[in-house]
DNA sequence: GAGTGTGAATAGTTTCACAGCG
DNA sequence: CGCTGTGAAACTATTCACACTC
């Protein structure tokens, strides 16, 4: 979602649904587990259940990759493990910089599923010139000036952006213009980009309201409904709580 | 979604669809942009472009809300402000507590997002000893063993787990035994919790594989192709490597 | 018998296009 | 006239249910 640009067909790639290819590493994860396990086959039940989705779905999904799965019996861990990974493209290895080096950097970096699948973790930036130099994650942190160069140098197509709101756009554009064409933003921001690029966003504030959304359904089972609009038209003054609101969307920068 | 148990209704709540309720956070940050810089009026069109969506399904996100706009002049910047706010139960204090307090825990205390809307974080907690009293983002760490008191003591409902994946669904346990009923989950495991308890999983890992799989399509326009599954039955022995996979759930090691 | 693979049915979401109001 | 609000159409995703294979 969120190309920031123009909408682009969704990417229904090859044949397989967007949808299918987001539970595909949820699948993978699973199946990695059973395979640490030893496991040699799993039914589609059995690997649902693991993954948190229902057998049909799994099996449809499984069904957009091919026929991997032997009737009666179920489906060979080892065998589903590398064609998942085959499909997602993990198979080879996928160099990464994150810029923004704040205490959400660093979780990135340390993060050991990065490492553990195709990810590479090819270079750390941040703008703070105190930064440069300091290990993080046993990668020493580099200033932004050399964004382009470590970029090319390093063949890098996809960039992770953990810096404050303020600056995510501006880095957005030095990766874009450097060769990045896959954008993982952590900013709470939309970022524009031009068409081919494309852009997947977390933001924790946004999970937070839709979790609060439902939190305030459960509760107000009784009394509250739509009685009655507080103020039907000018009602202005109502957002007094300004706050620090600034632009501190970011996230941590220091 | 991944309500770890049961599929739950998706909760389609009053009327309002899952897909628009997950938008009205980027539409409630845009507008307080615009609100910041005293704008009174947008149109679907100009909101749209500043959230990142287009305007038709703005207006149909809008139109499960009522009918806040005015024909020929678009919408009163501050009343749509204070009714998607109303509307997500922001205009209410959501006090958190963020278990974990990692890299991640740190990051997501100090992030400014959080308390500029409903949320306060009402305390911080790790299972970490050494931790205990140590100051993260102006707050005193909490021993786990606190846990319950916590949750009781400030009426917590919503829960935040940042703790590494072998310690997730414990976390979660004793939160929703202790009365909170939505979690947002960092942790990279499937969590299983009963009916009526919400959860949201952000998981960066699953994020950057599915950017890896848009990025191979983009690369393999011409060679590869579904040509020939290394091995198409057995493959069994090679989950060989263990590793120090520890908690780090993980996968793939080598 | 057990369990996959899939067409058909259902549900949910996005987009179109335009009537209707300010 | 400009722009909202919304039915209807198009598309996407999920679930059902069962034929078919091992």
């Amino acid at each position: 979602m969120a190309t920031g640009r123009t909408h682009r067909p969704a990417t229904r790639s090859r044949g397989i649904p967007e949808a299918t290819v987001a539970r595909l590493p949820l699948y993978l994860r699973a199946l990695t587990a059973l395979s640490e396990r030893s496991v040699p086959t799993v039914s589609s039940e059995e690997l649902a259940a693991a993954a948190g989705v229902n057998s049909a779905k799994l099996r449809k999904d499984f069904s957009y990759l091919g026929s991997y799965g032997t009737r009666g019996v179920g489906y060979d861990v080892e065998y589903l493990v590398y064609q998942i990974s085959r499909e997602l493209g993990l198979t080879q290895d996928w160099p990464v910089v994150i810029v923004g080096i704040g205490n959400l950097g660093a979780a990135l970096a340390n993060y050991g599923g990065f490492a553990s699948r195709g990810f590479r973790v090819a270079a750390l930036i941040d703008a703070d010139p105190a930064m440069a130099g300091k290990p993080v994650a046993g990668i020493a942190v580099q200033h932004t000036d050399e964004l382009e160069h470590i970029i090319e140098d390093n063949g890098v197509s996809i960039g992770v952006i953990a810096t404050p709101a303020g600056a995510a756009q501006q880095v957005c554009d030095r990766l874009v213009a450097a060769g990045v064409t896959s954008i993982l933003n952590f900013a709470p921001t939309v970022l524009t980009v031009p068409d081919g690029v494309d852009v997947r966003k977390v933001d924790l504030s946004i999970e937070l309201q839709i979790l609060a959304f439902h939190e305030q359904r459960k509760a107000g089972e009784d009394s509250v409904q739509d009685s009655g609009p507080p103020a039907p038209a000018a009602r202005t003054a109502a957002a007094d709580r300004k706050g620090p609101d600034g632009d501190v969307p970011a996230v941590m920068p220091a």
